[in-house]
DNA sequence: GTCACGTCTC
DNA sequence: GAGACGTGAC
């Protein structure tokens, strides 16, 4: 038997908000540990990789480890069902073709469950080298979520360039061009708001602004954010979600075109 | 002559919000006592019954009982054009076949009145009998449109069950299944808020979801609604409307299926 | 093309 | 909490 039980029921509905518009369905593997999901998206250009610790669960058991796999646009619709004080619990019975959503409102007055069909999804394990990177760049999530909103008016592309005076985000298109500098912080009264950023080679790459705007639908997870970096491999753009885990995304920049 | 009006032009706009998606032309049936539509809506499924009485009105003339037939499309347009602080005078000339809207803002600089063509329209006398209920629940309007809402992304139909032990709403569809178990609230500290059970014989009757969300478009009329139900017959969704009369809607419940 | 719904913003 | 905008369905 599987139970995993969350006072609030916003992070999970966050998580969904976050991974739902680049996975149509997904695999949770639930074990000792928590639960994990890792999955190519749709177009299989993104990858999403989402960690939530047992240990950060408000009651959580899974007696023998489950895999379930989901179709996330149900999820998606059974979550906008619970309430934001609401307590969720998923249940599932070992070997159970189905996963029950239970949502408690605070008061005990309103309990409601909703029971979602489970789907056979192919096991597509990927591994994830863990690597150091050249650059790695902290920064508010909310800013990083509105640039790159802003840059994608003009073009399809980021261009993201860290060196030591900075980072730098570019893009240029019909419109004309625009460029976004970011220093590092000063001080680091609010730690919520610095950037910081660590760079052992400057590294410049290219990426395609849709898939970071997808990304950037986890910003309600976590203040800050940190784009990892190092030439010729995928960045990483990783949210960290407060006591429970975290939303890694990963993106293979793009081969430099040439510039006409 | 007949002459009505209302400080404020809220009330009338919420009141066309709540039918218009229902109906699309109803008689406005004005007397001594007040203003009253009964209507059959467009699918000869639900049924409205609204009251505006007199003594609710700030101003009220009735000299000759008069049925204005409305195009609720027409007169939806004529209400959008009033200021939410307007007040609103609605004036018909005995045996006209136009009425007359008048705004006035609150420091009486901007008048503006508008003129609409009256329909001559059949007139569908229903007779709607007074009925004790075996249950009777009131709620919280806006969690009942939530729920109704929540439901309606799973199936076509609502199940309400009113037992003893509360009042369930159930739906199944695809994806799975959704109930949602309301109990009685403990305290009545906030009436508004409160979830009151009557019951003197449990029932579980099926319902049409879309119609339910249709109802719910009366949600910001009161705070407050009220379901009555009885085996066999139609439910009452009846929003009562402060100081001046209610709007009741009929829903016949759906006849039993197949549990396939 | 129209209507209704959900989302986002003020 | 209400109004406006954009999107999806008929």
């Amino acid at each position: 038997m599987f139970e995993a039980r969350l006072l609030k029921s916003s992070i999970l509905k966050k998580v969904l908000e976050a991974i739902k518009d680049l996975l149509t369905q997904a695999t949770f593997d639930c074990d000792d540990n928590g639960i994990q999901l890792q999955a190519m998206d749709n177009s299989h250009v993104a990858l999403v990789s989402l960690l939530l610790r047992a240990d950060g669960f408000d009651k959580y058991r899974c007696d023998r480890n489950v895999t379930m796999g989901m179709n996330l646009g149900s999820m998606t619709k059974i979550l906008k069902c619970a309430g934001d004080k609401d307590t969720v619990t998923m249940k599932a019975q070992d070997n159970a073709d189905t996963v029950t959503f239970v949502f408690e409102s605070p008061n005990q007055e309103k309990v409601s469950d909703y029971e979602m069909k489970l789907m056979n999804l192919d096991l597509e394990h990927l591994g994830i080298p863990e690597t150091e990177y050249s650059c790695t760049i902290r920064m508010p999530s909310a800013e990083f979520a509105r640039m790159c909103r802003d840059l994608s008016q003009f073009g399809e592309s980021i261009v993201i360039s860290c060196t030591k005076e900075g980072v730098k985000f570019s893009t240029s298109g019909d419109i004309g061009s625009a460029n976004i500098k970011l220093a590092q912080t000063a001080s680091i009264d609010k730690e919520d708001e610095a950037v910081i950023i660590e760079m052992d080679e400057p590294v410049t790459l290219t990426f395609a602004c849709q898939y970071l705007n997808y990304f950037t639908k986890a910003t309600s997870l976590s203040p800050q954010v940190q784009l990892s970096m190092s030439a010729d491999v995928p960045l990483v753009v990783e949210y960290r979600i407060p006591d429970i885990g975290h939303i890694r995304y990963y993106l293979a920049p793009k081969i430099e075109e040439d510039d006409n």
